[in-house]
DNA sequence: GTTAGCAGTCGGTAGAGTGGAGTGCTACTT
DNA sequence: AAGTAGCACTCCACTCTACCGACTGCTAAC
């Protein structure tokens, strides 16, 4: 083993040590846990240099090193594998998704507080992009005199609906279904161009209003965050610096949009981890995710995700998103 | 003014100082604050009796006081009334109801933050009893070959759907319909017994499913607790012991089942205040909560609630529960 | 019943002292 | 050149002490 290698090993064992311990780690508590095969006077300078280059911190002189945002980037790129988890947690994994019988919402919501038991971290999850799933089906129903139900049916298996209000009825209605349904089946909820008018325009009128209606649903339900455990942040806590801290965080969490766009602009790039400063935002400065999306029928639907402190078993977290998520996508496949 | 009703005013005066600083009341202070035409000597032994009677406590001999559980029972019992919102607050209330067009779910879920905003605490709001809402209509549609959607509208307007899998279509499926819209319509979810047999087993069956599950459903829906402004309890954690106390509260409204049969309990009470020890759940021990019912159709049917520190605003908390459920009760009207 | 005055109590804070954990450096070894 | 032993040095964490100030409780006077 030689010099740059020992210096790799050095930061992995102040990592884990870290991780486990949240303690500062001390070069003879490195030279103890790990067969190195040299003295601590050597890892510590092997330390000195990964403080200088930056990989390492120490939180006082007389202290031991803790790893820098950076060096929980050179332990996530080089030393996390993408093992498996533990049987046990597999297995409820699987039996989560075997036994669990929710609709949409409901299985979202309950996913989110898997992972966060998974993990002992907060967990969210990103709903599936509605307008990005294929209309199966559209109608409109009448429900009793001068109310009208329009139901959409998507790919993935929900159901999305409003009731409406028109005079339309009988067999007017029924052409105007026909048209409802022309115009989106196979597309998206929100088309590009109305549809062909149908020469009445009470059933137009009914059609459009439908559409317009749908097409906003759509965009609530895709962007709407799950979030699970987050009584894991007050937990984790001492990772904090003060409760606004972790005040801060809960309601960004409950705001939902700043963490719905972060989360979708890295929902193409596969299983992603950000640390600490690494994130654009200032709330999740002390803080890292780990996410994995989700793919429905080969595109990527949605992102599930854990949020911890930069002090994080991040091994163990990229397993259980990513056990997660494919279960998850499998779940949702179109059913046929 | 006695001497019995100048310490009911001591008290009172602790009560709002301590609410409003969050220190020990000093006997000084409220004879600086208040007009009571009496010296801090007076104060002091009204301080000794209101002691000796449970209503007051020192944190340490040469401390001021605080009030004790039974203080600040006796402060909302004769020195809180329904007086109204400030305008701002009111205004803000009314706007929220008159603009926001969310479906069910997404309104109670926005009516829980707006509590929260209006009071700085945790807000919980519990949804309107589904299956002791009338059904106003309940249809099978099909959507496409061999699958079936139940949908079920109730009197506070929202609607009920379940995807089913049946063969049952055509002219069969318009019986079913018929069948199950007369099974449910005017009864609630769960009807007490199965429907009369058609003579068709396929049709039989299919009613027989679309009813089980959507009484399943209805508990589902019903029994969600939607919860505004956790953040704010991490910011009230200055009252709260440790960040342990924080995370189970968190913990608990994220199990949602213990509260909402909490909540289900005084659900006929009319606006309810339970001050700390009061409470039965350990966890809300040093919490209080302040509840209102709201009706719908001139029935009780969901509750909206605030979750503070003991020390809590009681009289503010108390007007907007009160202004909330009932706009809220007015909003979930039947349409008709 | 009320009040002024005063002694007594106790929390909070600042400062000094101490122990111990851990580093950084230097000189030595291989 | 790389590694190691040894040691001086640093700095945190903890304890102890002293002291100030806030407030009460009591007593005696009004």
């Amino acid at each position: 083993m030689d010099a740059a290698e020992r210096r790799a090993t050095v930061l992995k064992a102040v990592v884990e040590e870290y991780v486990r311990t949240a303690q500062p780690v001390a070069s003879q508590t490195v030279t103890r846990s790990r067969d190195l095969g040299v003295s601590s006077a050597t890892v510590r300078n092997d330390m000195t240099q990964l403080e200088r280059d930056g990989f390492l911190a120490q939180p006082h002189t007389s202290a031991g090193r803790i790893p820098t945002d950076q060096g929980y980037r050179y332990f996530v790129d080089n030393f996390t594998s993408a093992k498996n988890l533990p049987v046990g947690q597999r297995r409820a994994v699987a039996d989560f998704f075997a036994t669990t019988h929710r609709e949409l919402e409901g299985l979202l919501h309950e996913t989110s507080q898997l992972l966060a038991r998974l993990t002992s971290h907060a967990a969210v999850v990103v709903g599936p992009v509605a307008d990005a799933v294929r209309v199966r089906s559209a109608q409109l129903v009448a429900l009793e005199p001068g109310v009208v139900l329009a139901v959409v049916v998507l790919g993935n298996g929900s159901v999305e609906r409003e009731v409406l209000r028109s005079e339309v009825d009988g067999e007017r209605l029924g052409r105007a279904s026909a048209a409802f349904d022309t115009l989106l089946r196979g597309g998206t909820l929100a088309p590009a161009s109305p549809g062909p008018s149908t020469g009445d325009g009470d059933v137009d009128a009914l059609v459009a209003d439908a559409t317009r209606v749908l097409g906003v649903r759509a965009q609530h339900v895709s962007d709407h965050l799950y979030v699970g455990g987050a009584s894991r942040l007050a937990a984790d806590q001492e990772a904090f610096a003060t409760t606004a801290t972790t005040a801060r965080l809960l309601e960004m969490l409950e705001e939902q949009v700043v963490v719905v766009s972060l989360v979708r602009d890295l929902l193409d790039q596969g299983v992603t981890v950000s640390i600490g400063s690494e994130n654009d935002v200032d709330e999740l400065r002390d803080c890292s995710i780990v996410l994995a999306p989700y793919q429905v029928d080969g595109e990527p639907a949605g992102t599930v995700g854990v949020l911890g402190p930069t002090r994080m078993d991040y091994q163990q977290a990229l397993a259980a998103v990513a056990a997660v998520s494919q279960q998850l996508g499998n779940l949702l496949l179109p059913r046929t």
